[in-house]
DNA sequence: CATGATTGGATAGTGGCACTCGCCAACGGA
DNA sequence: TCCGTTGGCGAGTGCCACTATCCAATCATG
């Protein structure tokens, strides 16, 4: 397959695949001369995961980069190498804001961390403590609720655990799913392709739950 | 209070409150004299909205300004008001992929559509069809699901109903957060900053549920 | 063999958008 | 009185995914 196909059949623009190509989101073709290389089925299962990131994922192109790195090193074991490819996924909006409360904000963040970890307790998980406590997700995490309160929103432990147990049960689903692929390499990039993808659809499930109980609550007044 | 207190108070820049005023994403204060005007708590909490929404939930100025405007508007009913100020909110990506498989988009899209409807039948809810299924969160979805397919993921209703209802679980938890609040106009600024702020809460439980479960599964081999 | 189209490669430019800078005339407190 | 500050406004900045253009080498065809 050359170039123009692999554009035509992956609703690619050419001159945006030669982009992938120079960033290394895309390993290059097998060149069959100077002026031609050949793509087969696996450019374009890549090119589609790159798109899944970085248009409906919104993750920037240098991450992207550093998650297909975890996902090609077969070197690591399943969870980690799994992690691993999560771990470079998000796109952190800013930790810091600059000019603004001065020590309120380390203050939020500490009231956060400890929330979050007494939730982590209270739930009995691990993960994120074990492997170092710097999880993206777990900063991200604190970071979130730290947001919340500064805000003036009481977001305690106890108030998240439910959301957290519920969180747990779709989680289990996921793997589930990711399961039902055979090989590992398929495994990792399906849990990547399904926790950019799925997202989607678990939000506007969500929203589509929101309305649907405001509606019940209170009819269409 | 004065512009420069109210950037203090806030965190925001200068500037980037001149910005918002101009934009009408936050009303003038009341002018104190030609060059002065004086800003008050309202404008501290709007300002903060107008943050959570633009900084985190990545809202594209122009929805935000939609959206305060039916926040704002004291004519609507309550589920009205605030479908229509969630109604508002996402910063869709794009429909068309343009050049791409050309009549394969409307096939998935039309087969998307029809396991979502599936899905809501099975369910029993109704919202969606009711206010006329051009809900912004029933299309979203539908598109959501079409990406999926596109990218050769099976997911059909069958699959997302678990899904939808514990994400309905959740949706009741949120309801019952926001009724925590007396006043109505306060329970619509609650329920658009709870869309906002919660999702990376849920986004980041979500992620840390599949590392947790992920670990009891496979360990950390 | 001639010749026009296509390829991979490289460089510079585009567009959108949330800000941000700099300037202005009009205050207002010491 | 007078200097620092205010609100207002137009133009500029930075970022970043993408795209337009050009080039020489090569392939496909008559």
């Amino acid at each position: 397959m050359r170039l123009a196909e692999l554009s035509e059949r992956s609703g690619v623009a050419i001159a945006t695949i030669k982009y992938y190509l120079r960033e290394g989101l895309l390993p290059p073709g097998r060149r069959v001369s100077a002026t031609t290389a050949d793509y087969d089925e696996g450019h374009l299962r890549r090119l589609r995961l790159v798109r899944a990131m970085i248009q409906v994922g919104q993750v920037p192109v240098a991450n992207v980069r550093k998650v297909l790195g975890h996902v090609d090193d077969e070197s690591l074991g399943r969870t980690i190498r799994l992690g691993a490819a999560l771990w470079a996924l998000p796109r952190e909006p800013e930790p810091a804001d600059g000019d603004g409360d001065g020590g309120a904000e380390d203050e939020a963040m500490a009231a956060a961390r400890a929330e979050v970890d007494s939730l982590l307790r209270a739930l009995g998980w691990s993960t994120a403590r074990e492997v170092g406590e710097l999880s993206p997700v777990h900063r991200s995490l604190v970071a979130a609720v730290a947001t919340l309160m500064r805000l003036g929103y009481p977001w305690d432990a106890a108030l998240m655990a439910p959301y957290a147990q519920l969180m747990h049960q779709v989680a289990v689903r996921d793997l589930d799913f990711v399961e039902t692929h055979p090989s590992e390499a398929e495994q990792v990039e399906t849990a990547v392709a399904a926790t950019i993808l799925f997202r989607p659809v678990l939000n506007a499930l969500h929203r589509l739950a929101q309305e649907e109980e405001s509606a019940r609550r209170y009819g269409l007044e």
